[in-house]
DNA sequence: AAGGCGGGGCG
DNA sequence: CGCCCAGCCTT
């Protein structure tokens, strides 16, 4: 049996049962590929299913606002993707009259479509011989073949994805390439790969080498940059009763674009009282000194990727020259990074 | 070619 | 605590 002969005799087996895998609409198949973009599946299920059932078809996506689009992909990380996710459906309906394009070649000028999704597509949806390379077929096909040029180089991006190729089958692509994936998810896992049960054990040059750990080879360093947020948290009663705050969205570069978020002081260190005291003002467009008190003693610190986000909040109380602001129950409105609902979650306003 | 972009799970 | 996850875009 040949390699890919092996591979879909394993995943005839081994599949899971995936929502996604009960259809070939393209549709929704790309709504999946793009949902699982460097997030794991139990991650991204709630959200395959949240996506589907606000917008069943490419149309209902492109006539929604950002702004829904943003909030059902709140949690989900890496925004661009759900910015891009709605470029997209706008494109599918105005250049491609709301039918998915089929080639390789069409699907990757779609925004948000690269190398890897425009291959899932092609080959699942229409059997085109394109192999998918993502982080699963890195690892099994570095170890497979015994190749340590590092995955994340010019060099080695371009070697896997022929070296993917050339292993492709005749027929039953799209099977292949999510079994190759879901083998590399279930059995040749980054860590303890079950090598003992494997069925392509035979050929593996890593496993007769012994270097199955050390694969697939990937350089650069994670630095981690610390950052200091000053969240200033305005509230304010209206005439009416209501109580109101205030949230700025997020513009330009960086981090959460386009989300929502309360106005933020960034520091260079620690920031203490009186150095909040001297900028509130201005940052909240205030001309007295409503009282202000700390709300978390310690930082609450947020990870990201490549930023440690050292936060503190800052209630400011009382605002009476509050102009224009939102409702505190409107806040569930807006779509925020998790670090703001976390805080909207736990403080009693 | 390198850096930026989330959030969560696992060993 | 570090690594990885059905990657893509910008510079």
């Amino acid at each position: 049996m040949s390699f890919s002969d092996k591979i879909l005799a394993w995943y005839h087996e081994n599949k899971r049962d995936l929502p996604w895998r009960e259809t070939l609409d393209p549709y929704k198949i790309w709504l999946s590929e793009i949902i699982l973009q460097q997030t794991r599946v139990a991650q991204g299920m709630p959200y395959y299913f949240r996506f589907v059932d606000a917008f069943p078809t490419v149309r209902d996506l492109a006539n929604a606002e950002e702004e829904q689009v943003l909030k059902l992909w709140q949690g989900l990380g890496y925004y661009s993707r759900a910015r891009n996710l709605h470029a997209a459906a706008k494109m599918v309906v105005q250049d491609y009259n709301g039918v998915f394009p089929t080639s390789y070649e069409e699907l990757l000028k779609l925004k948000g479509i690269g190398d890897y999704t425009a291959s899932a597509i092609s080959s699942i949806c229409f059997n085109e011989p394109q192999a998918v390379v993502d982080g699963n077929v890195y690892r099994v096909l570095s170890r497979y073949f015994g190749v340590d040029i590092p995955i994340n180089s010019s060099e080695g991006i371009k070697y896997f994805k022929q070296l993917a190729q050339e292993m492709l089958p005749p027929i039953n692509i799209g099977d292949y390439n999510q079994g190759i994936m879901e083998f590399g998810a279930i059995q040749c896992t980054p860590k303890n790969p079950n090598c003992e049960m494997c069925p392509i054990a035979d050929g593996c040059l890593a496993l007769a080498k012994g270097t199955i750990k050390n694969l697939p080879v990937k350089v650069g360093k994670t630095k981690v940059k610390k950052r200091y947020f000053n969240y200033l948290v305005p509230i304010s009663i209206t005439e009416a009763g209501d109580k109101i705050t205030q949230l700025r969205q997020r513009k330009g570069k960086g981090i959460w674009q386009n989300l929502w978020e309360f106005p933020l002081l960034e520091t260079e260190n620690e920031a203490e009282l009186d150095q909040i005291e001297k900028s509130y003002g201005e940052i909240l467009n205030l001309k007295g000194k409503p009282q202000m008190s700390l709300y978390n003693k310690e930082f609450i610190v947020h990870k990201l990727s490549h930023q440690h986000l050292h936060t503190k909040f800052w209630i400011v109380e009382e605002v009476i020259e509050l102009q224009e602001g939102i409702a505190v129950s409107d806040l569930k409105k807006y779509p925020v990074p998790v670090l703001i609902a976390e805080f909207m979650k736990t403080f009693k306003f």
